[in-house]
DNA sequence: CTGACCTATGAGAAGGCCCC
DNA sequence: GGGGCCTTCTCATAGGTCAG
């Protein structure tokens, strides 16, 4: 029942309120439809709402409210009746929402078809990357780290970002037993250093641990995988502005053109090499910048491939901008 | 202006807490 | 242990920003 419940409103606000409904009441909606020759309520949506067929769609969906709402079809919503005879009103906020809200989903869906579904799953995707960015960088910050290395984190382009999991159509992929898996998916960062990601695989565990040893627990999170074979999402490709330059991959980035790596040319370095990171050696927490650059940093950079002077001189020359030339392509 | 990208916020559900 | 309140989770939607 709880789980019935919770699919239905997964799948879509609309269908989660009329699952909760009586069926008494939608009975008496579908018998209006037959009622008035009609197979199926299915408004023009992109046609006139003045013509006879949207005229009885309207009336339809009118009349059914009023002697439903009446009989306290709603209750659960607990909606104030006072406007209830008021048809003017309620054709007006039925034209707004079937002409205006219904109209621009079906333009927009028109246009590519799952764009909807698309659109409001990647509106949540964006807000947990960001909310992975915020906790991540409150935690560095708790921890003491200097602002190079919280800088690794600040912008959301700094994460990976998740999905819930869904087949290539949108549906829900299924389980054993017909049931929607509802895990979260982590895509692949290819252009962020592995050896970032693995310290911010070891900020979140400490993060976990944090969390279970201080906060009651209250809600079970939807397990997280990560998705096979690297595949990187479409919200994944931007990168970072202010990051340092060793939150990139070495080679990835020193194959990228010139007029990206450009952008980098006076980012600072965040951590020392793998290799010299070790449990009881860790003084490049609190190292200022110098001593930090000197012991750790400058071996870091070297790895990294930036622009030559003569090429920025150069690509100053070619105009900011402006019309580029075609052997700017070439990397 | 339009579309792509992103943020802010409301709202329902779930589960913990508190008190009896 | 169970009813009511509170917090935190997720989803959905509206609104904002910005480049072209």
């Amino acid at each position: 029942m709880r789980q019935a419940a919770y699919h239905s409103r997964a799948r879509s606000q609309i269908a989660a309120n009329i699952y909760e409904m009586d069926e008494h009441f939608l009975r008496v909606t579908y018998s209006a439809i037959l009622s008035f020759g009609l197979q199926k309520w299915r408004p023009d949506v992109l046609g006139n709402f003045g013509s006879a067929y949207n005229q009885v769609h309207e009336l339809i969906a009118i009349k059914t409210f009023q002697t439903i709402a009446i009989s306290h079809a709603y209750s659960r919503l607990s909606p104030n009746l006072v406007n209830l005879a008021n048809h003017k009103l309620l054709s007006r906020f039925y034209r707004n929402y079937v002409y205006s809200y219904i109209y621009k989903l079906a333009k927009k869906e028109m246009k590519a078809a799952g764009s909807v579904k698309k659109g409001i799953r990647d509106t949540n995707t964006y807000k947990r990357r960001k909310e992975t960015a915020e906790e991540r960088t409150e935690f560095l910050r708790s921890e003491g780290y200097r602002s190079r290395v919280i800088a690794l984190s600040e912008e959301v382009e700094c994460h990976s970002d998740d999905e819930p999991s869904f087949d290539a159509n949108g549906n829900p992929i299924l389980d054993a037993a017909g049931n929607p898996v509802y895990s979260i998916s982590i895509y692949a960062k290819s252009a962020r250093n592995p050896h970032i990601t693995e310290f911010f695989r070891a900020v979140d565990a400490a993060r976990a641990q944090v969390k279970a040893a201080t906060k009651k627990r209250r809600h079970i999170a939807l397990p997280r995988t990560r998705v096979p074979s690297n595949l990187e999402s479409d919200i994944s490709q931007r990168f970072p502005v202010g990051v340092p330059l060793d939150w990139f991959e070495p080679n990835y980035f020193n194959a990228l053109p010139a007029a990206l790596r450009a952008n980098y040319t006076d980012a600072g370095i965040a951590l020392p090499l793998a290799e010299d990171i070790s449990l009881d050696n860790n003084d490049y927490k609190t190292l200022k910048k110098t001593p930090f650059m000197k012991k750790y940093g400058n071996k870091v950079k070297e790895r990294y491939h930036l622009p030559s002077e003569e090429e920025l001189a150069q690509m100053d020359k070619s105009g900011d901008g402006t019309s580029s030339d075609e052997d700017d392509m070439d990397v």
